[in-house]
DNA sequence: AACTCGTGGTG
DNA sequence: TCACCAAGAGT
C-alpha cells in the first residue's frame, strides 16, 4: 500500500471500516432526518445551521433558523442586509460574535466566490466564523466531500468508544482525536456518517445516563467494558469564575428608551444595550456625580429609581446588574451623540440587545404600560 | 496554549 | 439553587 497522504499516515494508525459502517446503518434506520436544515443539500442552508449550531443546542436554533431563512432567504439576501437587522435577528442566542462573521461571510462569498460556497475545506475554512470542523460538516452535506468533523459529540463519542484518558480540550488530545476522525471516515456516505455521528451524541450518547443498551457501538466501547462511562471524557478542569458588577441606566423620554451601541470587541460585542456607570460608588454623592456625567449630554435628570437587581450568568463570569430607571426634566436635542439612540418601546422586542437587557426592558415598559 | 465569548435546559 | 454544558472559532 502506497501511503501518499496524511489520510493514508493517519489510517495506518486507527483505520477501522467497520466503525462507519456501524455507525451508517445505525444513521439510516435510528439517526435524525426531519430537522430543518436536513432536507435540502443547499450550501448556504446547511452553513446558516451550522454557524447556528456552534455550542448551540438544537432546540435553541430551530426558530432562529426559521427566522432568518424567512427574511434573508439566500446567501445574497443575507450579505445585503443591514447589519442592525443581521443582529436583531441573533438577539438571544448568544456568542455574538458568530452573526458579525455570519454577515462578513455571506458578504464575501458573494464577493469572492460568486455567491457559490467552496467545496473545498480548505476554502471554506478560511471564510470568517468557519473553522475545521465546521468547514468539514459544510463540504460534507452540502458535497458530500470526504472530511472529518471533531465537535463536541464526536469528542464525547470517541472518549468512551476508545477510553480517552484525557481532557478532549487539551492540544495533545484533540490532535489525537483529528487523526482518529479522519482515519475513520468511510469511503461512501460521508453525509449518513457525519450525522450519525451527531445523532449518536445528541441522542444516545449523552453526557448523563446515556443509552448504551441501544448504542452500534456498544460492542466496541472501552468506557461500557471498564464501567467508565460516567467518567468519560474527562471533565474540564474548573476555576471559580469571577463577578462583576454593573449599574444599568434605563432613561425613558416620549416612550423612547436611550441605547448606547457596544463595541464589537468584548461581551456583547455589536449589539445595543443599556448606558452603564460603574457600580460600587460608595456615597450618594458618588453616584449622583456619575449619573450626572453619564446623562449630561441628553438633559437633567428629575428622577432616579432603583429597579428590582438581579444576576446574569455567562460562561466565565457572573454579572450582578443593578437597574436603575430615570426621567429627565427635559430632553436636550440637536447635539450629535455618537454610539447613542432614542430607540422606540414599541420596537424593543426586535431590537439587537442582549436577552437579560431585552427581558428587562420588556418588562418596565409593560409596567409602565409605555406599549400603550 | 489558554482565554474569551451567551444562553437556556437539566439533574 | 447551582454546576454543568451544547453541532467551536478567534485571538
Amino acid at each position: 500500500m502506497i501511503c501518499s497522504t496524511a489520510n493514508d499516515l493517519a489510517s495506518a494508525e486507527f483505520a477501522d471500516p467497520s466503525f462507519s459502517a456501524a455507525v451508517i446503518a445505525w444513521q439510516k434506520q435510528h439517526g435524525r432526518h426531519a430537522l430543518p436544515w436536513q432536507q435540502t443539500r443547499d450550501a448556504y442552508r446547511v452553513w446558516l445551521s451550522e454557524i447556528m449550531l456552534q455550542q448551540t443546542q438544537v432546540a435553541a436554533v430551530i426558530p432562529y433558523y426559521q427566522r432568518f431563512l424567512a427574511s434573508f432567504p439566500d446567501v445574497q439576501a443575507l450579505a445585503a442586509a443591514p447589519s442592525e437587522q443581521v443582529m436583531a435577528h441573533w438577539s438571544g442566542l448568544g456568542y455574538y460574535t458568530r452573526a458579525r462573521n455570519l454577515h462578513r461571510c455571506a458578504q464575501q462569498v458573494v464577493a469572492e466566490h460568486g455567491g457559490i460556497f467552496p467545496r473545498d475545506p480548505l476554502l471554506l475554512q478560511e471564510l470568517p466564523g468557519i473553522g475545521r470542523s465546521t468547514a468539514a460538516a459544510i463540504a460534507a452535506f452540502s458535497y458530500g466531500v470526504q472530511a472529518a468533523i471533531l465537535d463536541g459529540n464526536v469528542k464525547r463519542v470517541f472518549s468512551r468508544v476508545f477510553g480517552i484518558d484525557g481532557y478532549p480540550g487539551a492540544k495533545p488530545i484533540e490532535e489525537a482525536m483529528w487523526r482518529r476522525a479522519v482515519a475513520l471516515l468511510p469511503e461512501q456516505g460521508v453525509e449518513s456518517y457525519t450525522q450519525g455521528l451527531m445523532d449518536l451524541g445528541a441522542t444516545l450518547c449523552t453526557r448523563s445516563k446515556p443509552s448504551c443498551q441501544a448504542c452500534p457501538l456498544a460492542q466496541r466501547c472501552v468506557a461500557l467494558a471498564t464501567d467508565r462511562v460516567s467518567q468519560l471524557p474527562v471533565r474540564k478542569p474548573k476555576k471559580a469564575i469571577p463577578e462583576k458588577h454593573t449599574c444599568m441606566l434605563v432613561i425613558v423620554d416620549r416612550r423612547q428608551v436611550l441605547l448606547e451601541q457596544r463595541p464589537d470587541s468584548g461581551i456583547w460585542g455589536g449589539l445595543l444595550s443599556l448606558p452603564e456607570i460603574a457600580p460600587g460608588l460608595a456615597s450618594k454623592d458618588d453616584f449622583d456625580a456619575a449619573l450626572n456625567r453619564a446623562t449630561a449630554a441628553f438633559g437633567p435628570v428629575a428622577s432616579c429609581e432603583p429597579l428590582q437587581p438581579f444576576t446574569h450568568v455567562f460562561t466565565h463570569f457572573k454579572l450582578q446588574i443593578a437597574p436603575f430607571q430615570i426621567a429627565l426634566e427635559h430632553r436636550l436635542d440637536g447635539v450629535a451623540h455618537a454610539n447613542h439612540v432614542w430607540y422606540p418601546a414599541d420596537k424593543l422586542a426586535g431590537a439587537p440587545l442582549p436577552a437579560p437587557v431585552k427581558k428587562l426592558l420588556l418588562e418596565v415598559f409593560r409596567e409602565a404600560d409605555l406599549f400603550a
